[in-house]
DNA sequence: CGTTTCATTGAAGACGGTCAAGGTCCGTGG
DNA sequence: CCACGGACCTTGACCGTCTTCAATGAAACG
């Protein structure tokens, strides 16, 4: 019996392109294995070695230069394929925000099996493309929206993906308009091009505005939507 | 004989991966465009019926808010690959700032086509790892760097790009140190996420520090590229 | 040769960054 | 149970960079 017959994104990772027996054999090159908040899988630089699902957590991708500036590049979630197979290095570094939960796979091994998987290559395709229409759409925040416009975006994009999230622990602590960031004000700052203080200053702006509520740090509530989308632009 | 016999790109886009058969089979459902400076091929939002292959000439991705502000999110060169195979639809517009040769298929034919050929598949997939490292590069510059950095390292970028064609044009008018700009100040801009004004007066300082010269709008020589590394960061 | 488009330059101001101080939360150990 | 320390967050004052607004200048085109 494999891992994958108990994994949580057997059918929305890219591994719901293969049958039960070509799962056997993807699983008898990989392995799982944890990462604690702050945990690096991978740095930015490095010889492209392992690829990996996602299987439980959120993770970051950063880039940096070389005097220390940081930029979060991207953010993965559960069901996510990570790493850079079919190159030799890796253009960002990986680092676990939350306790975190991947499915391992040497790069050289995963290479071999997906060039004869074609139906494997073809969901991390479509998942690539994605990801890269995301990205794209992220550059014109990063680089024309102001302050404001970027937290707005950010809190209903957070109120969003962890929407998701909400039913699988029915714990209810996020729903469409309430939720528990999985970020430090640093990192939200590092997602949006920002300082740490002017994201403090936009929240308790936006609080003061009646637009949203912050019960506690990490918490966020949305008292008005369509206030916070009209700001978003 | 299909165009593919004659065309510039055939062993370098991703048409590379198929055998004069397959080629032939491509070709039959795909047909040569040419594109004027400032045409479009598709608009941001659009259903994405049609992905095309680029023969000659650069164009742009782009992407903007409804209040007008524009970034742009990619350019793209011969044998690039563009449009959004495998999706509903286009996240950002595609235009040409050069006079522009494309080979352009309806998505859902060349959707088709590519389910059967996982070699092709597997060289737009390698292709669109590839823009995705770059664009996350992009990330960085866009949101962390000063408008002085962020010229340079574009000149660096185009000195490098346009080097490639300097031969193939025998006209001599690109090579490593001189090169003539495919974009206007407002497109460089748009690249850069900066003002029109900014971009000229980072220009000027850079040629008043003797680092580049400027001896036409469009045309830069680089005088220190070492320099010009080190302001790029 | 005039008109349009594109680029440069200057002055003023806004936005966000930087620096600095204080506050809150939380775990650890007295 | 409270005190201490550290990490994280908030707030304020100041300042620099880039944008905005405006005018002038240079090419390109009919």
């Amino acid at each position: 019996m494999s891992y994958c017959d108990t994994c949580l994104v057997r059918n929305s990772a890219i591994c719901a392109a293969l049958d039960a027996k070509e799962i056997e054999a993807l699983n008898a090159i990989g392995r799982r294995r944890q990462l604690e908040p702050g945990e690096s899988l991978v740095w930015e630089g490095d010889q492209s070695v392992l690829v990996a699902n996602v299987i439980e957590g959120i993770l970051k991708l950063t880039t940096g230069t070389e005097d220390g500036r940081e930029q979060i590049v991207g953010v993965v979630y559960p069901a996510d394929f990570i790493g850079r197979p079919f190159g030799a290095t890796t253009s960002h570094s990986i680092t676990a925000l939350t306790t975190a939960n991947v499915c391992v796979f040497g790069r050289a091994d995963f290479d071999r099996f997906a060039a004869e998987h074609p139906a494997l290559e073809h969901k991390l395709l479509t998942r690539t493309l994605g990801e890269l229409d995301r990205t794209r759409k992220w550059m014109l925040l990063l680089s024309r929206k102001t302050a404001e416009e970027k937290v707005a975006t950010f809190l209903l994009e957070m109120a969003e993906r962890l929407a998701d999230t909400a039913c699988e622990h029915s714990d209810r602590k996020n729903s469409a308009e309430h939720f528990e960031l999985p970020f430090t004000r640093q990192q939200i700052g590092d997602i949006l091009g920002l300082t740490i203080e002017t994201v403090s200053r936009q929240m308790t702006q936006l609080r003061r505005d009646g637009i949203i509520d912050l019960p506690t740090r990490r918490e966020v509530t949305i008292r008005d939507h369509g206030a916070l989308e009209a700001i978003a632009g």
